[in-house]
DNA sequence: TTTTGTTGATTGACGAGTCAATTAAAAACG
DNA sequence: CGTTTTTAATTGACTCGTCAATCAACAAAA
């Protein structure tokens, strides 16, 4: 049976069976064993390749952040113009593989693991913080010095709404929380309008 | 040693430290012995009283919700105008009872808690509809017909400046959080303000 | 003597992590 | 090109610890 290269093959099984293990339990509380058969191998073999439980989460977690993050880039670089970014930067929050239950529920549950866990808070703060700063960065020109103020409402309606799909017993819907963000976005941009120079 | 009446007592005693557990170790892995050596006492005490865990994670989260239930009515009690009615549901959840760190962590556990457990979740939907009824209601003279969607992003911000608080490292600081969905609502008023029936 | 409070000890289940043993591909060797 | 050796892949069985839940027994108030 041995096929040679089969590590990479492993780990992403793994990986992925964990997310949907996660998703499907709602909580941390799922054992080795439950990811490793879902993965389709012996539990043994889980532990060889990653050494731990909290090595699975951890690679998890660094996968399900890295897709989104690849997201958030490709989605940066199609847009022009300060408005777009802005705007490409929330929807990709929503987009169809961001915002399914299983991720939903795999995100809430890392920001768990991340209040006793230190390398995920670690991960956890790159990521908020790449977010905070591509949203400062380019609400500028649209908001100016209140910036660094709106990119927090902004990030915080986005977690906010996140939150509450995590809760609720029905689909998803990606369109409507994107919906909700980009009102609030104006809202933020006409006030700017209003008073510019606070 | 027996005085009777201990009942009530004990079962208060074993909430709180509840509470304390859980936003010490920053998640539910908490165990009945920590939870009843904490509070007091022997485990068997507790399981005496309580019957099981669940029921004292419940309870702790009934009491939880209580609380910041009380805390919303009493300060819906003295204010007087939709506009002061508003602010006082939203300063309500960063009261300082509502907003220590151990609060939160519990909070943030018990949304996972709901995705698993039944009782739980029905627990939060209540609390959460009665939050968002109490807010369309009073937005309603602020913002018309908009109301809904309105209430459904304060509901959001408040829930995700919950979320950011319970990660990061620093004493929470309600203050802060409140002026942020303050000006939030004060945005969403003055765009009712330019476009009054849309 | 009944009721309420209380606990130490125990049970039973479950789950993380380890290990020795097995398989087969690949590499080294003559 | 056969043969031997190494190496990666793989697992079943086992160990060890933990923890929820139970129970029998004791203490003291009513």
């Amino acid at each position: 049976m041995p096929k040679l290269g089969m590590e990479p093959i492993r780990r992403e099984a793994l990986v992925k069976a964990t997310i949907a293990e996660i998703g499907q339990a709602g909580s941390l509380d799922v054992t080795v064993a439950q990811i490793a058969r879902r993965a389709g191998m012996s539990s043994a073999l889980a532990h060889h390749y990653f050494g731990g439980k909290d090595q699975i989460f951890l690679a998890a977690m660094r996968h399900t952040l890295s897709l989104y993050g690849a997201e958030v880039r490709g989605a940066l670089a199609m847009a022009h113009g300060p408005k777009a970014r802005v705007e490409a930067i929330i929807r990709a929050g929503f987009t169809h593989s961001n915002f399914r239950r299983e991720v939903v529920a795999a995100w809430l549950n890392f920001y768990v693991l991340a209040q006793s866990d230190d390398q995920a808070r670690r991960l956890l703060a790159v990521y908020q913080r790449r977010l905070h700063s591509n949203l400062v960065f380019n609400l500028r020109p649209l908001v100016g010095v209140r910036s660094a103020e709106v990119a927090l409402r902004i990030a915080g309606l986005i977690d906010g709404l996140y939150l509450r799909e995590a809760l609720s017993k029905e689909v998803p819907s990606g369109d409507e929380a994107t919906r909700q963000v980009l009102t609030a976005l104006s809202h933020e941009i006409t006030q700017a309008d209003r008073e510019p120079l606070v």
